[in-house]
DNA sequence: TCCCAGGTCTATG
DNA sequence: CATAGACATGGG
């Protein structure tokens, strides 16, 4: 059991505040973990997840404004829709050959379901949903207490020593879970933190001076 | 001009 | 298993 976990969360929170995540309908909704309120804004977090791998959210937001203009932001109208009007639409996020496909494919996984939560295992199997993804819409999607592990995070608990470089996913994803009770808005906001705290930190310029900057964090991390 | 962004897939050893 | 290369646009 390793306090640091909690006690990093409530140095984040106590500095960074509430940060009311994930983004549903255009926007942010500080300290509302209500979201999603039906089957439509959680394929649209779902559509997000997708989007955002190795993407600015910027951009994700142009793409999904693209889709929200022909009205497609929405499984069944998606699979209505020609790979290369998928594209076109979906072009500022990048990637777009093979974010098309995986939206695609997400689509017809969506409406297969029929409103049931799919299993980690499930979501795994689609096409373009690996670790990450899949817990990003268990969890804002799903509210399902599934610990999200991105390249901000990995970047904060190894520099913080929490953590080996070479750890993998499960065993980051494991350190947090181990150390928090399994709770759903607890890990929504835990992530939204430990983003924020790595884009002021541990992103671009900063990166660079990684090893000369004093993270307020580190002495909780004992 | 170059680096980075809320990763995943495929091929290779 | 683990690691490299590919994938693509937009902002700093």
């Amino acid at each position: 059991m390793d306090k640091g976990i909690i006690a990093i969360y409530e140095a984040l929170l106590d500095a960074y505040g509430p940060q009311g995540w994930w983004p549903v309908a255009g926007s942010y909704h500080q300290g509302d973990y209500g979201y999603p309120r039906n089957e439509k804004e959680a394929f649209e977090i779902i559509a997000g997840a997708v989007l955002t791998q190795n993407t600015a959210w910027t951009s994700v937001e142009r793409a999904l404004e693209n889709l929200r203009g022909i009205d497609a932001l929405d499984p069944h109208k998606i699979l209505t829709l020609s790979l290369d009007v998928l594209k076109s639409a979906i072009r500022p996020a990048g990637f777009f050959n093979q974010k098309a496909i995986y939206l695609m494919e997400m689509a017809d996984f969506f409406v297969g379901l029929k409103g049931r939560t799919p299993s980690r295992k499930e979501l795994m199997s689609v096409k373009g949903v690996g670790n990450e993804t899949a817990d990003s819409i268990l969890l804002y999607a799903y509210k399902r207490p599934e610990f999200v592990i991105d390249a901000y995070t990995k970047r904060i608990v190894t520099s913080l020593g929490l953590a080996e470089r070479k750890a993998g996913y499960m065993e980051l994803k494991n350190l947090f879970e181990s150390n928090l009770p399994g709770d759903v808005a607890l890990y929504q906001e835990y992530h939204a933190l430990l983003v924020e705290h790595a884009k002021r930190f541990y992103s671009g310029k900063a990166r660079e001076s990684s090893g000369v900057f004093v993270d307020f964090l580190r002495d909780l991390s004992y």
